[in-house]
DNA sequence: CAGCTCCATGATCATTGGCA
DNA sequence: GCAGTGCTCGCATGGAGCTG
DNA sequence: GAGCACTGC
């Protein structure tokens, strides 16, 4: 079906494991921050960074201050107390004499390393300890003139870790992707946008994110990456005045329940109450005379999907049509695969059409859900070509997976005399915006995994690919309107 | 309250009282 | 696919503090 | 020593 197009030749999509430094491990800890294909790195963004651009002289250093030193290895030694603790202790002297203790505990293996007689760069803080000491700081050794140290001697980023990271490698994992990816990264905003707001370019903000020379690297890439956060939001919330223009809709739930009382018998498990709770949200929507515009938010394998056909099916009982458009091909796919057979042994006609259906086939849709033949319909973007006509649209239900869609959504929307429209997200808004939304767009919550599945930790990383989105505003511009 | 992350800490020394 | 070599980074633990 | 890259079977 989808076999031949899956030429996908841009590399960000690849999974991340094919990026230098990830292997099976990594990989699955990254997915804990929704991290899978190589692009989604550049939107691990830092949770802080410690200035150790500049080197002190250890003579110069205070006690409690947080310095970078640069020195000599005099001496290693590794002793236990009496408690059976380890204490690795090495002697540091710099160029202008100053000494300093270096201590670890517990890392016996460092006296392969912190050798005598190598060069070492170590940022921390100085303390006093029968002599100033520093412990267990930021290391790393320092051969010739070779590369530019990452963790210490320049701004250093911090990132946000799960356990089983550490910051070393996932700077080391960061850097390499940007070196060996950046360049792949297109633009997602528009050129006169950039110009007019004085924006970095996308590639020069995720460089300055994770390699800044001065704090004010960090804050223009962060206005930058805000910005385009925002920007998304705002053409939300232009949508919101199409809605506003629709007063009513006609639509209602009318039917007795069955056809959804027969599809929960087969069910093999039971819904989880966040899942039935906003199944009754969504619910009361229907029945409020108004069309609903609800954002249905949930991580991945949360059961938003199930929710999704659930609603469905009070909506098909009514009589009207549904369509569920999925990001990808391949979700659609497995969508249709996945339920519906099951819906058709209960009477529910459902089609699949994405865009490597064959031409044959589409007309046969086409005219099908015209007249009405078919209930439920799951697709992509192939959805909203012109040739598409419902019969009579009662719900659209948009996975978004990622953030573009915002305007395939308001097309899909018009298919329909004031259909409801529910979009399904795996990222969470962030909570500042999330009050600018409220009034615009209902939200529901699922943050109950069903049992048996292991939760996934999503959090805010700021943005995922969506580089349609140009596209798209460009053709709104032209249809006149304003984002 | 639970689950997670983040962050700081880890060492030194001598005291005491009753028993051998 | 597997074995061998050579990189880089490698503590452990308990409390604090935040989010859901 | 773990995890990974790279090489050479």
């Amino acid at each position: 079906m989808l076999n031949d197009k899956k030429v996908d030749k841009n590399p960000l999509k690849e999974p991340v494991q094919y990026l230098k430094g990830v292997g099976p491990k990594w990989a699955k800890l990254l997915e804990k921050f929704g991290i899978t294909e190589i692009g989604d790195i550049f939107f691990h963004i830092p949770r802080i960074y410690i200035d150790r651009a500049t080197i002190s002289k250890i003579e110069d250093t205070m006690i409690g201050e947080r310095a970078t030193i640069l020195g000599e290895v005099l001496s290693f030694e590794s002793k236990r107390t009496r408690k059976r603790i380890e204490i690795q202790t090495a002697l540091l002297q710099d160029e202008s004499g100053g000494l300093i203790f270096i201590k670890w505990f517990k890392q016996p293996y460092l006296k392969k390393v912190v050798k005598k007689g190598v060069t070492v760069m170590a940022s921390g803080e100085v303390t006093f300890f029968k002599g100033k000491q520093m412990v267990h700081p930021d290391f790393e050794i320092i051969t010739d003139e070779k590369a530019n140290p990452l963790h210490t001697g320049r701004i250093v980023p911090f990132y946000p870790l799960t356990e089983g990271m550490s910051q070393k490698r996932i700077r080391r994992i960061i850097d390499n992707g940007i070196t060996l990816y950046l360049d792949y990264l297109k633009e997602t905003l528009p050129e006169w946008l950039i110009k007019d707001e004085e924006l970095l370019s996308i590639t020069e903000a995720i460089n300055k994110i994770h390699k800044p020379l001065t704090f004010d690297d960090v804050n223009q890439a962060k206005k930058r990456l805000i910005f385009e956060e925002l920007f998304y939001f705002e053409l939300l919330l232009a949508l919101r005045k199409k809605r506003l223009k629709i007063r009513k809709t006609e639509i209602k739930i009318r039917g007795d329940g069955s056809l959804l009382h027969n599809f929960m018998r087969l069910l093999p498990f039971d819904l989880t109450r966040d899942q039935e709770r906003v199944i009754k949200e969504i619910k009361d929507d229907f029945l409020s005379g108004k069309p609903m515009h609800r954002m249905l938010q949930g991580d991945v394998g949360s059961g938003k999907t199930i929710v999704a056909i659930i609603i469905s099916l009070m909506i098909i009982e009514s009589g009207y049509q549904v369509a569920i458009m999925a990001p990808t091909e391949i979700l659609a796919e497995q969508h249709y695969l996945n339920v519906g057979k099951t819906l058709k042994s209960i009477g529910v006609e459902n089609a699949l059409l994405i865009g490597s259906v064959k031409a044959r086939e589409k007309k046969k849709i086409y005219e099908s859900l015209e007249k009405g033949e078919i209930d439920l319909i799951f697709g992509t973007h192939a959805l909203i070509e012109d040739v598409v006509q419902f019969k009579n649209l009662g719900l659209v239900i948009v996975d978004e997976q990622h953030r573009f869609g915002v305007l395939q959504r308001a097309k899909l929307l018009e298919k329909g005399e004031a259909p409801h429209f529910l979009v399904m997200t795996a990222t969470p808004i962030p909570r500042t915006l999330s009050i600018t939304l409220y009034g615009d767009l209902d939200i529901s919550v699922i943050k109950e995994m069903p049992p048996g599945r292991k939760e996934i930790v999503t959090r805010w990383t700021g943005e995922k690919n969506r580089t349609k989105i140009y596209d798209f505003i460009k053709k709104k511009i032209k249809e006149g309107e304003q984002c």
